[in-house]
RNA sequence: GGAGAGGUGGCAGAGUGGUCGAAUGCGCGUGCUUGGAAAGCACGUGUAGCCGCAAGGUUACCGGGGGUUCGAAUCCCUCCCUCUCCGCCA
């Protein structure tokens, strides 16, 4: 959500903010919803001003006296305007509420512009995609992938895109999440390990609620499966007040993500490319909003890190205005190359969402100098999502003979050089 | 899951229909005192919305939501959470 001030005081800067995302929002029906909005609640104030007045001249009168009497008779009154005012008064401020939540994040001035995911700009890239190996094929055609990851049998016991992995399959997925928060760890986050329900109330400051609730799970208790840690993660400190000193605050989390994906299909939906429940580790920062964007190029490089260590080739995309997302202020992704496939993966998706959503969630920070609260800025990316890079180490590292030859860095962690489908 | 008790400001804790945004204590801040400190004394000390250039004004908030009433922290309904006892259980 934005401030409510920066609409009023300069809406050119939203009206700019809403044609950099190439969004259709009717920005003159908010300021007039909020013009209105605010003359009623001016109107309803003054009433119940009266009406307070009223009850201290009542207290300190006879209770049963002629003047109390009539001031009884005179409140009702008033008391019955209040009620159909505060009636127009709430219709209007929930209309006002989903006015607001409606209006995007401002774009950051470095973000490029551009409407499509063809005008992202290509930040960085690293390693190769002539080193990976010649005997590459896309990992659903590998002879003896379906030992390791079994679709058939998964949507018999659940549904189509929750495969069971098997063997050196579960073993390498394993391996990589636990590297991927060791090496977290490392880079100073605390880990933690969330719930992975939450309840509307998380999934609404995060923004999965309203308007998305058709990509959750959502169970008999009206909790929803987490479709990332970075829902129960920003919701811890939801409604909270944190010391100036604390900031920024590094976590890290692994959970398994659940998303119904409704109506995906074809060809980036093969094999492991988009499944229901997958496993991530997601990277989370809550930071003075003096340092955000430092913030920001350090959590993209964290990512980026363990990309490098499993020397997998990857490149890094700067997000431009049309392709940003919602909330966030700039973005970047981060694709591996999938040799077999010849194509890349979005792998992590680094963010900084400013405040926008900590004024949703309500998580602020006593500034020293002022002693007054002020809004964290809070940034995300993912480190990483497993399955994918799962399916580049099976496609990029192939050998003659049909096995995987497994990163150094990874194998203290696989316990042996190579992964076979057998 | 069953029975009972309870949720008030940073913390503790009073308040059972009106002058209560809320006593008191602790904590915290500023000042006085002191060679310095402690103690003591004085004053101050929540969050948010709206109006206002500002000074300031005004409204809301006593777990959440709804109701009764001229008026609700206080009465009623409902949901959530915590604690105690019982049951069940990795």
């Amino acid at each position: 959500m934005l401030d409510p001030k920066l609409l009023r005081e300069s809406p050119e800067i939203v009206r700019a903010a809403i044609a950099r995302k190439h969004l259709d929002v009717d920005l003159d029906a908010v300021l007039a919803l909020d013009t209105t909005w605010r003359a009623l609640l001016a109107e309803v104030e003054a009433l119940r001003a009266k009406q307070k007045a009223a009850n201290n001249e009542m207290a300190a009168a006879k209770k049963g006296s002629p003047e109390f009497l009539a001031k009884v008779q005179e409140m009702k009154a008033v008391s019955q305007e209040i009620k159909a005012k505060e009636e127009n008064l709430n219709f209007t401020q929930e209309k006002w509420n989903a006015a607001m939540l409606a209006l995007p994040n401002i774009p950051h001035s470095s973000v490029p512009d551009g409407r499509t995911p063809e005008e992202n700009q290509v930040f960085a890239t690293n390693g190769s995609i002539e080193a990976t190996s010649p005997h590459a094929l896309p990992h659903w055609e590998i002879a003896g992938f379906s030992n390791l990851v079994d679709f058939p049998r998964g949507a018999k016991v659940t549904g189509a895109g929750f495969p069971f992995l098997i063997g050196d399959g579960a073993k390498l997925s394993r391996s990589l999440l636990q590297f991927f928060l060791d090496e977290d760890v490392k880079a100073g986050y605390t880990e933690v390990s969330p719930p992975i329900f939450v309840n509307a109330a998380s999934a609404t400051a995060t923004g999965q609620l309203p308007d998305k609730e058709g990509q959750m799970y959502e169970t008999v208790d009206k909790l929803y499966a987490v479709p990332t840690a970075e829902v129960p993660l920003t919701n811890f400190f939801r409604d909270e007040i944190l010391d100036e000193d604390a900031l920024p605050v590094c976590r890290c989390a692994y959970t398994p993500c659940f998303r119904r994906e409704a109506g995906s299909y074809g060809k980036d939906v093969r094999g492991l490319n988009r499944v229901h429940q997958f496993d991530k580790v997601e990277l989370l920062k809550w930071v003075h909003p003096s340092s955000s964007y430092d913030e920001l190029d350090k959590l993209r490089n964290d990512a980026e890190r363990l990309l490098q260590k499993l020397e997998l080739p990857y490149r890094v995309l700067l997000m431009c205005g049309g392709d940003l997302g919602f909330s966030q202020s700039k973005k970047y992704d981060l694709e591996v190359w999938a040799a077999g496939q010849k194509r890349w993966l979005e792998v992590s998706s680094c963010s900084n969402f400013e405040s926008f959503q900590a004024r949703r969630a309500q998580i602020r920070f006593r500034a020293k100098a002022t002693g007054k609260p002020e809004l964290v800025h809070t940034l995300n990316g993912s480190g990483l999502a497993v399955p994918r890079v799962l399916a580049a180490l099976l496609e990029n590292n192939l050998q003659a003979d049909g096995r995987v030859k497994i990163p150094a860095a990874l194998v203290p962690y696989f316990g042996k050089d190579y992964l076979s489908f057998k």
